[in-house]
DNA sequence: GATGAATGAGGCTTCATTCAT
DNA sequence: AATGAATGAAGCCTCATTCAT
């Protein structure tokens, strides 16, 4: 009967929270400045969201699940550990260009060390374990190897990518199948 | 803007801004707090700076300066391109270890955005072209290399080997000789 | 400015009115809570209180009538002061064991400066007359006693009491017919 | 060397405060009000509180002190019962005279239970015992007494009184030798 | 009639900045 | 030159009130 819940509105927050973020990081992001941007007023946040830290806990929960989803199939793939990094490189690409605020938001939160979740590091470690499995089985990997640099390069070296060209006019053409196989490359040879 | 009376104090203000930004990034860092740290009064520090933002900006210049000259340097030695990084690793690891903290502030700098400098993009850019002509003079990298990549590769992986491993207990015994070498290692595959 | 429709449910609102403002105050008692403790919703409270302000005076105005009309009766009972300081101290004691919260609520309302109506204030004032006029008939009350003395002795004594008592385990107990003797003995002696 | 403190500032803001409790109580004081009221910014008043509860607590500690301490030498005093319940009497009356604020405030403080601390609560209790003891000894007391109703007796009537009077023109004049008398007469008649 | 989503003024508190001393 | 008291805009959050449904 009472005035019914707009499902865009509370959209439109996540992305204005996200857009904010990116720009201010999450202590330069104010609630006010939030609320605006997404056209509402500030109180409506709260009927979301007790705390402005809660706010973006959603916002990492729900913008990483599916991907962080579809990283943890790709590492299940019983596949050369070549083929897996391709596949890996080539989602975080398609996400990225899906929605550059996502893509440049997510950036942001690996920064503000505030927002490393245990869930996410651990499930990485899971990944990294899978592939380096692989990869020493199929001596495509150096047995050096460690988790760590693992992630160093697997996860650092095409987000930086991506940072470095966000920013530029023809972004989206710059993310594309040539240069998919450019960091790949790259990637594999570093841990060879 | 900043006018210089006594180099000892501005220098004490410095580092207390330093560990309180490695502390509370940015906006968590207050005037209050750096300048009680520092034994001086927030009105000694808006002597030096007209804002809280020149204060860090001259931070980033004095703090980086000295490495960046001697990023410089080696990167100007006419050697072969996987001697200069190795060269390169062992000083950011020298670097890291001389002072805990500058290494802290220089990859909290990398996170907040807001600092991001015209100037060390172009002082990296040059070392990258210096580095790139002998790689592929000598047939040391591969031919496909772009300046932005080598910039991923080299700076990105040694910085986050250190920001890894910086807060364990060991910290300083887990920078050696050998660690040097094998990211060193990394470094020059991903290049290949 | 109360529109009546369902009595049953504006009768819950004001129950729970009630019982926040016991707990917390006029100030600490929200809307929202009200309408939750009485599961109405908010809107439904405004169209019977245009403010806040309007539902506590109707509160009040509801539980102390019933109560002022008793008191009116005792008063109005041509016996002796004694006698009816005894059956005053009586009914307080009663009240305050039929409904915890309403003399709790009331205890409040004493405290709330906000919500001394002029009414009540009038109410009493002839009460008390009534009361001395037979207490110095009977010379069973000092010559010298006011409206004001009369009023600070059996007001103020027995809730006072009741008050100190309310949150006692065995509250109810305490109330006794020994305990109202007292409490007249001394209201009793105050005016002599 | 920096601008000197102002010690008429921050006793400005206290009387602002306790004016402001008067009107509209704790919760209903608000921040903004009472440094308008003082003359001084918001900020002002957290360079000397933390909380606005911390400066609550303050205003009952600066303002009863010097009165409970009186408190206790009247009733430490080993003459008659009376004389001690006339002394208190006119402790109060003078107490009132001296500031109207801070009377008001207490008496608006007795009400927010928030603020009734358990040191007041002891102090009061050793008062009660001495003078019943007197009392008791000196036979000027029913020896059915109980200190829960010499406290009720004791403070409540004064303090009502004031409480009654104090919104009156000549409220100064009210609280004369001639009406300290009658209320140590009917405090001590409540008593017998 | 009744609901509760939405509003936004206002509450408490922080902190970069100013300026009298 | 140096201090730190004082300022007040701005931050987060609450809640009385409104109004579309």
């Amino acid at each position: 009967m009472a005035r019914k819940t707009d499902p865009n509105k509370i959209e439109k927050v996540k992305k204005a929270a996200m857009e904010m973020m990116i720009q201010q990081g999450y202590k330069g992001a104010s609630i006010a400045q939030i609320a605006k941007k997404a056209g509402v007023s500030t109180g409506y946040l709260y009927r979301y969201y007790c705390t402005k830290e809660e706010l973006v806990e959603d916002l990492v929960k729900t913008y990483t699940k599916e991907t962080r989803e579809n990283f943890i199939k790709i590492f299940d793939n019983k596949r050369s550990s070549n083929e897996i990094i391709h596949d890996f490189v080539l989602e975080i690409f398609r996400w990225a260009k899906e929605d550059v605020f996502i893509i440049k938001f997510v950036i942001t939160l690996i920064f503000e060390t505030k927002f490393e979740s245990k869930d996410k590091e651990k499930d990485m470690c899971e990944c990294m374990k899978k592939i380096i499995d692989v990869g020493l089985i199929r001596k495509e990997m150096n047995p050096k190897i460690t988790v760590d640099e693992a992630i160093i390069v697997l996860f650092t070296i095409p987000f930086m990518y991506i940072a470095k060209n966000i920013n530029k006019e023809n972004y989206k053409a710059l993310l594309n199948e040539a240069s998919a196989k450019r960091i790949t490359e790259i990637c594999i040879n570093a841990l060879k």
